[in-house]
DNA sequence: CAGTAGAGGATCGTTGAACAATCCGACAAG
DNA sequence: CTTGTCGGATTGTTCAACGATCCTCTACTG
């Protein structure tokens, strides 16, 4: 009898073969175009010229279309077309909501020691390096990867999910902040206060410090937000 | 001048007139009969059948599968098709552990005093109805409805469509209970205990009782929905 | 002059057909 | 029993077309 693979190995593998789709591929375009802050919110997604623009049919096109109207990057107006999602000052709220619930339940959940903070680290360590670079945009990257780390540690495959959609619609947000190191460097020496209670187990007071991290963040952007929403009413 | 019409009288007609597009009402049908059990997991959903029977277009009907896709009550694989999910057990025990953190962490977010319980009482008073009516599957829907009306506590709009989406799949487990009733029969006294915990505003009584309810309800699933897709192995 | 009605153009929603790519099952060969 | 191959069936993707809907601009009426 010959030696058997152990399926397990394969497992990894398969992420690599089972992805195309050309729709999705789109759909991953328009992502980082977004998250980057190329197309700005309410700006609307022409079918045709995206779908000239990319080389791909309007039924593809409107199958990527419908993959990020899921993940609210778009919005979805009948017989109007698509928009990259404006977000509401109540939208922020509710973010930040979500964030305090389920950030702060995750690190709650923590009662087993040995549990994993490498991804933790290593956004902290990405948040530093992007600042000793003076590349802010990327410092509020690690801010966000910091915190997914947080919710990670839950271990759920669903939390992840909605954690990273938040998170991208979060992002939209941060677009409208036309200072962007007075707003995310400060929070950069929290992150690693955070980490150092989590490394010691203090369970505790890692939580305080993300409900405060937390509702710091909201009260900025929403004071922020809704003075700059206000003066963009006049296209 | 005319007598000027409140907006906000308005404002329930809009869902009535804003939801037109086929795809969405193909997804509605597809997904009432998923959710009812019409269409058993690992069902196979052909594009040319349903199509035909539905009366749509193929596009119009994968339009309909991405949407259900997404709420994760079909799985889609490349050039296989769409089939109606089939949970592994790592899912069911990934579900309990969001609706461990979820649940819990709304309720322990009830600070204010006067917090509305009328929808979890409704949904108590709906199970009673179900029990005495031994209509068992509605009992289930009833205790589905109950813990989001708990989640809903949190007064958020993307914890609550979190939650519906996870329960939805929950939906498809219950499925392969055999015998609702011994299933679903126990947890609803739970529930009113719950309730009742929360109206005399003792919240760390119902995180209790919640975390049990919920510690027991995934091990019983767990037990019996493993052995039951062991047995499914050969169709 | 203001306000409304209507026409026109642009875009979306949906359909049907077509072709290539891929998968599945059966059958034959080793 | 395993492996290779073939053909049918289904999906992935694109294209063209038509009706429906919305937006804008014009012209008419008071």
């Amino acid at each position: 009898m010959v030696a058997e693979i152990d399926p397990a190995v394969l497992m990894g593998d398969r992420a690599l073969l089972g992805r195309s789709s050309t729709a999705d591929r789109v759909a991953g375009i328009l992502r980082t175009r977004i998250s980057e802050g190329h197309l700005l919110p309410g700006t609307r997604l022409s079918e045709d010229a995206i779908g000239q623009a990319l080389g791909v049919s309007r039924n593809t096109l409107r199958e990527a279309f419908r993959l990020l109207t899921h993940e609210r990057l778009l919005s979805h107006e009948l017989n109007r077309g698509v928009f990259v999602r404006t977000l509401t000052v109540q939208d922020v709220v509710d973010i930040y909501q979500v964030r305090r619930l389920i950030e702060c339940a995750a690190v709650r959940s923590l009662t087993v020691a040995p549990y994993d903070l490498s991804q933790a680290e290593a956004a902290v360590a990405e948040g530093e390096k992007a600042t000793s670079d003076g590349a802010w945009a990327d410092l509020g990257t690690a801010n966000i990867h910091f915190h997914h780390a947080v919710v990670a540690l839950a271990g759920s495959a669903r939390l992840n999910e909605l954690m990273q959609g938040v998170l991208a619609e979060l992002r939209l947000v941060f677009h409208a902040m036309d200072n962007p190191r007075v707003f995310h460097e400060p929070y950069l020496p929290r992150n690693r206060e955070i980490l150092s209670a989590l490394k010691a187990a203090n369970i505790i007071k890692a939580e305080l410090l993300l409900t405060s991290y937390l509702d710091d963040a909201e009260q900025q952007l929403v004071a922020r937000y809704s003075e700059r929403i206000g003066t963009e009413r006049r296209p």
